[in-house]
DNA sequence: ACTTATCCGTTAAGCGCTTAATTACCCTAC
DNA sequence: GTAGGGTAATTAAGCGCTTAACGGATAAGT
């Protein structure tokens, strides 16, 4: 196997004495040639190392062996949170072992995520996509429908044909307004962010859901971009406002420390003075003093469960809902009782 | 342009009453057909939405239009280090526009790697690969070698004929150091990454080269495995052993911001007793009270740069070694005068 | 009026693989 | 002895595109 010529069935098949069809056969493990045959055939093939050729089999069936991901947030943002590395690292475990690769796009606007899909779709270069950050009336469900392209979202379900791979986020939300209830606080803002995506209006629908029904109306919803300036901002103005509240709930992790500065800059105390609780877990709510109790998400669960299933449905199977493990609240030094 | 039937240069070649000959000529802009009849034909494929199939493109003239990364880091790590994601937005960036996708790959060990980058090749379904992390003596360089297969390395030359794009990290430690000694500090210890990366080889032999000319005879360099934990163990006991260093410098973000909580932990107030400086800057080094004075490195312009190279590399040009901007010292509120 | 060059376009082979159709052969059954 | 039924192979078409080789027409040179 030396540099630059590569095998191909036809060397195996001068090698062995047959027909290329017979390789074909032997290789795919179909009917059409002998066992003794199939052997010395499939000897060959990896004596000589061979490998098929993506391009000719995809030619030849149709199948492009990959499945694309495009992520669209702006470059300044897309770094700073874990959460595409995890879920990167979420697919490639259940692609591991199989011919399917991935193919990865970074973009900054919407427009250029549609064209990504468009072109890998004319490209025929993947055989299908996963959707993330879905946002109302998203236009990449109508695109992915009109291409026929299949298409798993991570996140919850938004049209009915639409097969997705969801976490049962209200849960964890009750869950969290539920426990700083108990710790009897009242006045409780959850800091989201933008309002377009579904993922942050289904957690404000549950927030203020569970906030009516524990009877709290002071509680209520803010929005930033994910951003630390951003998350700033915004808490400082919560937190000098009248009425300030004595805990806060982030929609990411990166908010969630931003706010422990501005606490810190006002003179509140974490937990003292001040409660707060970050979304996705990650090392940063681990490593920051006080430590965040954060929710955690089954993050890495979630992208190879979407992978599982877009291979699925790739191979005509009908489009499920699939719900992942629930997400847990990892309880930290950063909620505490509210000052009497 | 509904979904299914993807056009073919035949189809155009229909529509147009020509050959598919003079379509192929026409759509690659090369001579063989008159302006008019060029027109007409990009006008049929546009409105056609044609786009070319890459794999029937691949298969007949060799090239596959990706290149491909695999990031070989364990899950665990992964999601920590905002590194990658912003080494592969660069990427993306020099990749936006053009006809090429990038192919990702995460694996946990050294052997899928290998494995990877193989099977990339005999697939042809890469024209190139990017390599990152390169260890002492690394496997990968004698594999693309061996395959011909073209790359390029993000880090410091070290074999001759191989293209790389790198950061003079000598520079910034020198400059770290010679920082830290003009604030009075003497005692310093660098708490590296693996010793097997030539990265962390390098910056160790600058480190080594700049505290003996600066006369430190207490620097040294201990090593950790970029986890926070890990980060913790060493710190600790570099902190209460004899002759405890008055400033840490750290080899990755995390890994200081632990520190930062050892730091803690033992009652020594950062930066009045003790200073800290990490290296990629991040979120994390921004977010964390106190802040972190940190290198902050060009990673984008990195992953842009060896984009650029390796598509030049792979169109024939010789294997340059291309060197970044320099890292720069971001000092903030974890760097001061030694305790007296 | 003849060759020569130029331009525009077609033809057909080939990239590496899959697969329906076909052939060759050996067995068994009547 | 021959029709019928497997099985094991070959043949060849086709996937969508590129490109060397070729050909017919028009323009220019002598």
């Amino acid at each position: 196997m030396v540099g630059g010529k590569r095998p191909t069935i036809s060397d195996i098949a001068k090698a062995a004495g047959v027909s290329t069809g017979a390789v074909s056969y032997a290789l795919n493990n179909r009917p059409g040639v002998s066992e003794p045959t199939r052997r010395r055939i499939m000897d060959i093939a990896d004596r000589l190392g061979w490998v098929p050729s993506s391009a000719a089999r995809s030619l030849s069936d149709g199948r492009a062996n990959a499945i694309g991901l495009v992520v669209d947030r702006p470059a300044r943002v897309i770094g700073v949170e874990p959460y595409f590395m995890q879920l990167i690292s979420g697919i490639q475990g259940a692609l591991a072992g199989g011919p399917t690769s991935l193919l990865l796009q970074v973009t900054d606007n919407s427009a250029a995520e549609l064209a990504a899909y468009r072109r890998w779709w004319g490209e025929r270069r993947v055989d299908g996509v996963l959707l993330v950050d879905l946002v109302q009336n998203d236009p990449r469900v109508e695109l992915v429908q009109e291409l026929r392209l299949p298409a798993v979202v991570l996140g919850e379900p938004v049209v009915p044909d639409l097969p997705c791979v969801w976490t049962d986020d209200e849960l964890a939300v009750t869950e969290v307004l539920e426990y700083l209830v108990a710790l009897g606080h009242r006045r409780i803002v959850r800091v989201a962010g933008p309002t377009k995506f579904v993922h942050t209006q289904t957690r404000s629908r549950a927030f203020t859901t569970a906030a009516a029904r524990l009877n709290l109306p002071d509680a209520r919803v803010v929005h930033a971009d994910y951003s630390d300036e951003a998350a700033a901002r915004v808490t400082r103005r919560v937190l000098t406002g009248g009425t300030a509240p004595t805990a806060l709930v982030f929609d990411n992790d990166v908010m969630a420390v931003s706010a422990l500065g501005v606490a810190h800059e006002l003179g509140l105390s974490v937990p003292d003075q001040l409660s707060l609780v970050a979304w996705d877990d990650s090392a940063l709510c681990r490593l920051v003093r006080p430590a965040l109790s954060a929710v955690r998400r089954p993050i890495a669960e979630r992208g190879a469960a979407a992978v599982r299933l877009l291979l699925d449905v790739i191979n005509g199977a009908p489009p499920e809902q699939v719900k992942t493990s629930d997400p847990e609240l990892v309880p930290r030094s950063s909620t505490a009782h509210p000052p009497a």
